[in-house]
DNA sequence: ATGAAAGCGCTAACAG
DNA sequence: CTGTTAGCGCTTTCAT
């Protein structure tokens, strides 16, 4: 069994209380520098930590966050998470990865671990599957502080950080259509998820701008995000089987953007000859694609840092905070072909 | 402030005792049908869950496994998270993952860490820069469970989980062969590491059994495995510039082949033409890549798997484990050109 | 300057 | 069947 050691152990072998330990420990002026000098060598001979429950029993909070993510493995996540963590650390929290795969059931059972494993606060990007928000409202209004990124849901009132989504989804969809194309077609995640609502304005305000009809054919989306390849198969199958074949498609996720290349290439079609790619995406090996797709590429890093930034700010706050900021940050848009 | 309902909550709401109320929700046989009920109804009412610390504090055990990888965006080890999470959860652990990003100082402070936050065990492979073995030497000498994968530590006395990574090397580097390349060149990341060294003799045995000889120049190390793109470039360069330019590299990581292709894709040199590649990679889009890159996958789920089983059987074994695992697991070459 | 004791939330041994 | 109490490790009054 792993016994870590503790402050009785410390005051036994010195013959101190535990209170003394504790306030040499603490640095509390009331003491005297010799005892002080005792306890901090022996401490620090056998390596003492403090016991993390005990204090988080008697403190009330634990110095840890929670971190709600599809999955890890996502190019925009994981470098999001890289800047939560460049934040939290230095701020002596510790972060607790959870991942839902698109889940909505995955979901709430991570939030629910999460609350229960007293975790200060939660940073969430919503799954492709939750339409409810139960599990999470009520978290919230018992007083959990919580800030949503990426995907963030309507009608729950705190801190938000997105990516420019609409503006992205303008600017790719603008370039296929600069490129020479008119057919563009849109692969997007489920209908209700924020980041899915932004990109389809965007892709709608650009045809509009260009005054190319909306074809609501063109218009796929995958309800669990693309985690099951055959359900991108299927959408992008639809597309090129439509009688007024699409010449382009704007994709609006990293992973629904590997499904359609995947296709496609399965398909022998060639891109851009046949038909040509746009998508978001964080991946950092596009450019050693076969195929060109260019990308909007989110500032993945900056939103993990800032949401948690925001976060903390809740979570230290000695007064309940009542102002909540819609934070919006600019994408980048890369083109290859 | 998020203040959760305590079973003193419920004890007071109910005039019983906290005692009772325990039992109740422990599901304790010596209870009243009608006061369990009674319980259990206002605890799902009120939506009570039990303090985690309070609970650790007690039990003198967390229920949470500590992962140390280098980092969750490499897809061998997002791969063998999926693994260790569809174990731990059906266990009922919570998984705390952390990343090196292959530094060693940042393993130290990642292991204290977990160690300080009370995990009942840690799964880890160690970073590329890991040479001193002392922080986690002791930690297991005091007796915390630990269980390595994929890059382990000689002396240290565990369960160890690896793939069969010189076989894999070998296969690898005899397709090369068999695909009529003689000046074969391993690129590869710090020498120290159980997955270079292993690797760097399956790449050995193979140009040994088709007698080749192993030139001395053609074996390039990166002892940040690759996390820092000019330390590859130079790796690359190096190699592209000797008197007797390799015709082949086999790579020995992920980050490494991908840093790899970035510089021959720069440096406009066609793959395989000019250059044939095979290389350690659980990537899922290899596929798609414009040059092809023959890989050894490893089975990293299964991996994330066994390791969280033998961790588990040591965090709940009623006595000391004294004899310990050393389990290999084959790889798959899958090839390209 | 130091020690004794209470309490954070929970379980379990002991009384009743 | 239920209540009282002690104790997990720690900090923090309150005494001394």
């Amino acid at each position: 069994m792993f016994e870590p050691p503790t402050l009785k152990d410390i005051a036994t072998a010195l013959g101190l209380s535990t209170s003394t330990v504790s306030r040499a420990l603490r640095d509390t002026y009331e003491i005297s520098a010799k005892t002080k000098k005792l306890v901090l060598e022996y401490a620090e001979k056998i390596n003492y930590q403090p016991n993390p429950n005990a204090l988080s029993l008697k403190e009330r909070r634990s110095k840890s966050i929670g971190v709600v993510v599809s999955e890890v493995a996502n190019h925009y996540f994981s470098q999001a998470i890289n800047g939560i963590e460049s934040i939290a650390y230095a701020r002596g929290y510790h972060v607790i990865i959870t991942q839902t795969h698109e889940s909505y059931a995955r979901e709430k059972i991570n939030i629910q671990h999460l609350a229960s494993r007293s975790v200060d606060g939660l940073l969430v990007s919503l799954s492709a599957e939750t339409n409810d928000l139960h599990h999470l409202k009520e978290l919230h209004d018992r007083g959990m502080p919580m800030v949503f990124f990426d995907r963030v849901p309507e009608s729950i009132h705190t801190h938000k950080i997105t990516a420019n989504n609409e503006q992205g989804a303008f600017d790719a969809t603008e370039h296929l259509i600069k490129s020479g194309c008119r057919k563009i077609a849109h692969l997007t995640s489920s209908a209700q998820l924020s980041i899915s609502i932004e990109r389809l304005r965007g892709y709608k305000a650009a045809l509009n701008k260009h005054d190319i009809k909306v074809n609501p054919d063109y218009i796929k989306h995958c309800p669990h995000g693309g985690m099951f390849p055959e359900e991108t198969e299927q959408a992008v199958l639809e597309l090129l089987n439509l009688k007024d074949k699409p010449d382009a498609i704007f994709i609006a996720g990293d992973r629904l953007s590997i499904g359609c290349l995947e296709v496609l290439k399965k398909l022998d079609i060639k891109v851009p000859e046949e038909i040509t790619l746009a998508g978001f995406s964080n991946s950092d090996v596009l450019n050693l694609f076969e195929y060109p797709l260019s990308s909007v590429r989110q500032p993945a890093f900056e939103m993990g840092k800032t949401a948690t930034e925001m976060l903390l700010q809740l979570i230290e706050s000695k007064y309940p905070v009542t102002e909540f900021e819609d934070r919006v940050i600019d994408t980048n848009l890369f083109i290859r072909d």
